[in-house]
DNA sequence: TACATTACTGACTGACTGGTCAGTAACTTA
DNA sequence: TAAGTTACTGACCAGTCAGTCAGTAATGTA
């Protein structure tokens, strides 16, 4: 009982950390931190239990590395798109929601925000990092976004700090929703329309009279 | 060891479930379901653990309680508002969110989508059943109202379904950040601002162009 | 006051899982 | 090819917790 199966174990240094990362994420988000046991992060990622303790020195040290590295990549993107974008303020501002959909949509990535709502209370430090990194970050880029198209009267006089989250609160809670209720048959008929129909509610909400469509 | 501290115990057997259920929701709100121990939920109920098991027979027979008790009042106060109401739509609409918005804030009750979000991938049945019974009801409430406004030309011509999904977003994002990172210090600072800013934005996206304010 | 009923208790158990470590085998170097 | 290094394994241990049940005490009844 001591061979491996068939397949001959490899050495790997390298890609452990990242396949357990994305092992770890996936199962976190399917199950829940606590419920998530490490043999099935390790036998999912392909190695055995030892393994991950020789990357990760203990549970909550990968959950906060799951945290922390999957989300740079998110923000970085956003701040590229921001200082990039040379049209007008409606237009950055719905291209940003929709690559954000598709970013939250497109990967396991998108499981964060659920993982991190979920557990947020068990784990206050992680928590905070996660505010600091990500929700401030993020606000900072919805910021600039709406002041823009305040600045130049494309959009109503707002209170932007509310604004920001509401504007946020329907993009998260797609991607929540695709890791919750979504997978046992309760979906959201068509992700496509909500975003197009929430898109126009939302520039009609926003839009000085004058603009049109 | 055997005498009960100080407080003499008593026998208070129509009480005993609702507290259970009550300490129930809290704890499993605030940890999660697999992080919360059931010696927890009795003592916080103010009971030993064999008692809680003389009312629920497993720790799963807890949780589907605790959804099934906990949500029935709410909706029954939406379809009770919708019947009574006699006002126009724009009205209609605008106290249902504040409605919603004020039980999901007010009690523990507010917890339990957050806690829906976060198990149901543990448990499909009541995952179903939640659908079944809140999703699709409390759905039901919001076309009635949408149809309402756009039957009297209140507000726009609107693709209803997927209209309902965008205008519950904002209120159960609010919902879920009260028991996730809010306690953590990260605050929306002021769910007034917000809900007052997400009607605005709201009421302006989906009314017909003549009517004001 | 004696007896019967039952709500309630908490010590106990068995299964389960986070974390360890002595041993194995893949790879390197001389 | 032999010796050395280290990535990797999995049996094991210690702690935890859902669920049990023999016993206790509050209440009802005569």
């Amino acid at each position: 009982m001591t061979t491996t199966s068939n397949e001959t174990r490899r050495r790997r240094k390298e890609a452990r950390p990242a396949e357990l990362l994305s092992a770890a994420l996936e199962l976190f988000v399917e199950r829940g931190f606590a419920a998530t046991k490490l043999e099935d992060v390790a036998s999912r990622a392909g190695v055995s239990k030892g393994t991950l303790y020789l990357y990760f020195d203990s549970k909550e040290a990968l959950f906060k590395a799951v945290i922390e590295q999957g989300i740079v990549p998110l923000l970085d993107e956003g701040e590229q798109l921001l200082l990039q974008h040379r049209d007008n303020a409606r237009s950055l501002l719905q291209e940003m929601l929709m690559r954000w959909w598709q970013l939250l949509g497109g990967s396991a990535l998108g499981g964060i925000p659920k993982l991190m709502i979920s557990e947020a209370g068990n784990f206050p430090d992680v928590a905070t990092y996660y505010y600091d990194n990500v929700i401030v970050r993020g606000r900072e880029l919805m910021r600039q976004a709406l002041l823009r198209g305040i600045n130049t009267g494309e959009f109503r006089p707002l209170d932007i700090e509310s604004t920001i989250d509401v504007v946020m609160a329907p993009v998260l809670m797609l991607a929540v929703w695709r890791y919750s209720l979504a997978p046992c048959g309760c979906g959201k008929q068509d992700p496509q329309a909500y975003m197009q129909t929430y898109l126009d509610i939302l520039m009609n909400g926003i839009l000085n009279k004058e603009q049109h469509k």
